[in-house]
Formats: structure tokens, sequence, C-alpha cells
RNA sequence: GGCGCUUUCGUCUAGCGGCUAGGACACAUGCCUCUCACGCAUGGAACACGGGUUCGAUUCCCGUAGGCGCUACCA
């Protein structure tokens, strides 16, 4: 038995960052176990679309593998037979690959360690029950769920341990021949693992450090069901970590409390040596009142848990999917991966490649996160910015599409260049009223009507028509637009000269009063740009327009 | 109820015994300006509470309170 405490640093000499890979302590193991290469699993239950909490305990995987050069595994937990949701494991696939994050084995992806779907392992998970009801770790209960019911309203507190375990029908009480009985009369039964108790067991979290309970708060915990031949998800999840060689287990915080109950199990099976590290993430709160965040809290604030749009086969309802609401996947994941991490400075903005980088599990923080939609659409705005203005046209035509409106690529990411600085005003859940920066290229749509449709009326009543448009207005813009009838080139270079030597003449300044003719109230680009966009037929007409409407 | 985790601005967080407690989002103000903005600048805003340990606690320990999770033949 060696203990070691093993430090690797590295310097990495194209960047002034020294990470420090500390992993860890590898107390009573092995000598292999620290040249073992890193491998990591996201093993989600197929039972509807992935959550966005899910995503990042994903992501967490996947920088952990990347920065160790190890793999990343996709397993599918369909142990419960009966939560299975069609079209839930092709979601969490493709919501995956929208997201940029790989995995190198697993469903779907090959790999060596299959099969990957547990439902698909039963004759293993059948062999290691096996393994630990002979060496008397484990034992057969026959008690059926209205009995135990019976038992919990008869016993406050009721728990199926060392305390209660001998009132009850197995193997521990029933003797060899009345198990084999009513096995073979075909009684389903369970296979329960036999908790010592007193005992205090040690869970060695990455974020959390030691972590100790006591196993007498265990219960025996079922492992194995007759009635669907499957292991719960405990049992299946030793085997296969252990089996495909996993190192590090990253899950998250609800995971903790049953960790000490999986410590136990790798002993049982002899595998106390092999076990992976593990680290249990925090959880993601709703970003008002209390609680972990659920689907309703997205539905009534107006922000997807999902990365993709979900269609319930079942009740046949839609929920929304940050792809759906046009959130660029780098942002979702970069806003993703700073809930719960931080790299230590004060970058927010970055690569996946830096992350993976920068990324240090041991820097996680240890509390829940509130989930802050505000602060998504931020970072949404930081990449779509960094998008070059021809990106923006396939989501801009749809948006123009959906109002009956036809353009060129060209006039579009003319438009997006103009206006994709501006800010919306938007209503939150509790009906306040907010400006943000442009977040989403639908977003623009409120903003540039006026490229696409001629304003129809005025209100007079608006500020800033009231402000700009007196008595004499009229008059000015019909020398505008007799200036401007004039120019030939009507680019702003072309027009520029000959309306800013008529302002400088005359001393009228007629950017406001314009821009009511043109857009009809007092938001929009550059005016010569505008006018310039709409061309001149366009431009005279809506003034002529205004002209007649306005007097 | 039991067990566990957790607690720094409204939110995400930096801090790892000595700091005017830093940044980002959001908010407010100013500058810029043909509008709305962007940008830039500035500002308000936090160590849950009570005990220890210490020359000195946001930082370490113990309580209390709050938050979260688990407590299924679900994961």
């Amino acid at each position: 038995m060696f203990n070691i405490q093993c430090s690797i640093y590295f310097v990495l000499l194209h960047g002034k960052h020294v990470l420090n890979f500390e992993f860890i302590n590898f107390e009573s193991r092995n000598m292999n176990s620290e040249l073992k290469k890193v491998r990591v699993r996201f093993a989600p239950s197929p039972t509807g679309p992935l959550h966005i909490g899910g995503v990042r305990t994903a992501l967490y995987n996947y920088l952990f593998a990347r920065q160790h050069g190890g793999d990343l595994i996709f397993r599918i937990e369909d142990t419960d037979s009966g939560r299975f949701v069609p079209g839930a494991e092709e979601y969490i696939i493709e919501s995956f690959k929208w997201l940029g994050i790989q995995f190198d084995e697993g469903v779907s992806f090959g790999g060596n360690h299959g099969p990957y779907r547990q439902s698909e392992r039963r004759d293993i998970y059948k062999k290691y029950v096996q393994q630990l009801l002979e060496g008397g770790k484990a034992y057969i209960a026959f008690d059926t769920p209205e009995e135990l019911d019976a038992k919990r309203a008869e016993i406050e507190n009721f728990q199926y341990d060392a305390s209660t375990r001998m009132q009850m029908r197995n193997s521990l009480t029933l003797s060899k021949e009345e198990v084999d009985a009513l096995i073979a009369e075909g009684k389903q039964y369970v296979v329960r693992f036999l908790i010592e108790p007193g005992r205090d067991v040690i869970v060695d979290d990455i974020i959390r450090g030691e972590v100790r309970i006591n196993s007498s708060i265990l219960d025996d915990k079922v492992l194995y069901k007759s009635a669907d031949q499957l292991p719960t998800y405990h049992l299946a999840n030793i085997v296969d970590d252990h089996l495909m060689e996993v190192t590090h287990v990253i899950r998250g915080e609800e995971w903790l409390p049953s960790a000490p109950l999986h410590v136990l199990l790798y002993e049982a099976f002899g595998w106390a040596d092999t076990m992976p590290r593990f680290a249990h993430l925090p959880l993601l709160l709703k970003p008002v009142g209390n609680g972990k965040l659920s689907k309703r809290d997205g539905d009534k604030l107006g922000f997807p848990v999902f990365p993709l749009e979900w269609h319930d086969p079942k009740s046949g309802e839609v929920s929304s999917g940050y792809r759906e609401k046009g959130y660029l996947p780098e942002a979702v994941v970069n806003f993703l991966a700073l809930l719960g991490w931080n790299p230590g400075n004060d970058q927010e903005v970055m690569s996946l490649d830096e992350m993976v980088r920068l990324f240090d599990l041991s820097k996680c923080s240890k509390n829940g996160a509130k989930f802050d939609y505000i602060k998504a659409a931020w970072f949404n705005h930081q990449y779509l910015l960094k998008l070059p203005d021809e990106a923006w046209v396939p989501s801009f035509d749809k948006v123009l599409r959906e109002q009956g409106i036809t353009s060129t690529p060209e006039k579009e990411a003319e438009v997006v260049r103009m206006m994709k600085l501006k800010v919306i005003e938007y209503t939150d859940g509790q009906g306040q009223k907010h400006k943000r920066n442009i977040s989403f290229v639908s977003d623009l749509w409120p903003l540039t009507r006026f490229f696409f449709v001629a304003p129809t009326g005025f209100d007079t009543e608006d500020k800033f028509v009231r402000k700009n448009w007196k008595e004499g207005t009229a008059d000015e813009m019909k020398q505008l637009a007799d200036v401007l009838a004039t120019v030939e080139d009507f680019s702003v270079e072309g027009m520029k000269p000959a309306v800013d030597a008529w302002s400088e003449r005359t001393g009228i300044k007629p950017w406001n009063a314009w821009r009511i003719c043109l857009v009809g109230e007092g938001q929009g680009p550059d005016m010569y740009e505008l006018a310039a966009f709409l061309g001149k037929d366009e431009t005279l007409r809506r003034m002529a327009s205004a002209i007649e409407k306005l007097g």
C-alpha cells in the first residue's frame, strides 16, 4: 500500500498560464492508478429532454476529459423501463452535436467498452449481482410494495436496514429451501445490499473535500429487480464505471447523499483500489424564489431550460429550446461553464478551447447558482457581435419571412451592419420594462421594420414627432426633397455634400424631421445611410407622404 | 423529522489571516451625438448571526439561522 501525494505542474510554454493539475491523493491505491488514462462519462437517463443542468454536467466532464487528454463516454442509463421516453436518446445526442460537445465513445459513438446502453447489459449485471449474493454482501428480499407500505405505516421513519431487515421476508430470515421455493414458483423479488451499520464511510470529493457519514443511516438499497431483470441505478452505475474504467465521476450534487453507498459497493466488489474519484457539482437554481431550476420557471420567465426545442411524444407539449430561441451554442456553453466555475481571473468570454485550458475542478464553487437568464442573453450578445454581418443573414431572413417580407442577403447584411448595436425594449416575467442590447437576431425585427415598410401613419402625440415637426418643417422637407432630387449618386458619399451644403447655406438642421419622414419615429441609423439604403425613389416618396400627412 | 452539502453586492463570482473587499451582469448618472443606441467614464450596492482561535478574522474552528439536496423496486 502506498500513500502518494501526486501533484503535477504543467507549464504551458505558449501562454502565461501556469496550470496546476492536482490530481491528487492516490491514497490507498496502487501505483498503476496514477498512470491511468483519464476517463469520464456523462450518463443521462432517457426520460425526457436534456435539462440545462445536465448540459453543464456534461460540459464539465468534457472540459476535464479534454484537458487531461482523456476520454468522454456517453452512456444511457435506462434501467427504469417504466420511464423510458421515445426520442429522448436521439434528442440528447442531437443536443450535444449542436453544442459542440463531442464524445469519444458510447451510444452512437462506438468504443470497445460497450454496450453503452444499460438495458443491453442485463447479463453483465446478473453476474455481478450473483457475485454479491455469493459473497454474502447482498440478499434476496420478497417484500411486496404493499408489505413495505404497511411497514412504513406501522413504524415511524421505517428504513430497510440492520435494525429492521430481520423482521422482513428475505433470504436472511427465510430458509434456503423457502427462498428457492418462492423463486421457483415465480415470486418477484429484489436483491438488497447488506449494509453493515456503525461504520464511518468517507467520500473523498474533489470539490468538497472529505465527506464523512455513518453507514447506520444508510438503508439496504435495492440493487436489482427480478420484475424487469434490471439493476437499479446504484448497481449498474458502479459496475459500468468499473468495467468502463472510469477514473473520475463528475455529477450533480443530488448524488452526494448516495456516494457513500457507492463507496461501499466498490468495496463489496473488491474494487476499492480502482474506485474513481468523485466530484459533486453544485445545482442550478431557479432565477427567482427558491428551489432548483425546473421547466416551469423557464416557461414563466421566458427562457428555455432545454438546449433544443422538445416535442413531448405523450402530451404533445412543446418546450422551447436555446437553439430555436436564437442562442448561439458557443454562448450557451460559455454562460453555463461560468455558472459554478471561473478561471480565477476576470475573463468571462472564452472559447471552448480556452475553457479546456483553464478549467479546474477544484475551483468549482460549492454552492448552488441561480440561473441568470439576463446574463445568458448578454453572452449571446457578445457572441453575436463577433459574427460577421453575413452570418446573421439566414436567421434574419427567416425572421423577415415570418413577417411576410422578402429581401436580398446583401440588403439584409446591410441592415444588420447598421442596426446590430442598438438596444431593444422588452418586458420581463413580472411585467417590468427593460432595455437590453440586441441579444438575438430576432430582436432586430421591431427595430428594422421601417427599412422594409414605409411608415403608414404618424403619431403626432409622440414626443419626438412633436418636438421635431413644427410650423415650417414641411416646407423645409420640401426643400430637402428638392435637393435630394438633384443628387445623381444616391449613396452616402453622393448625397452628403449636397445636403450639408444646403444645410450650411440655410441654417436648417433637417435630420430629425427627415427621420420622421423616413422612419416615423425617433430611432434608426444615420439618416444618410438610411436614405441610401432606401434609394432615391422610396426616400422621396416617404418624404412626400409625410409632408402631406403632417402638413 | 433524519442525514449531507452550502452561506461575499439584486445575480454570477474573486478572495485562500493583515485588501479603501476586486470583476462581470443588471441598475443610475455623465460624455459623445441628426434619433434610439453602441462605446467610454463615473456611481450606488455584499462578507447571515453568535461564540471562540489569533496581535489580527471575510478567510480557521464550533454553534444558530437561512438556502439546497437526499431520504423509492427513479435516475
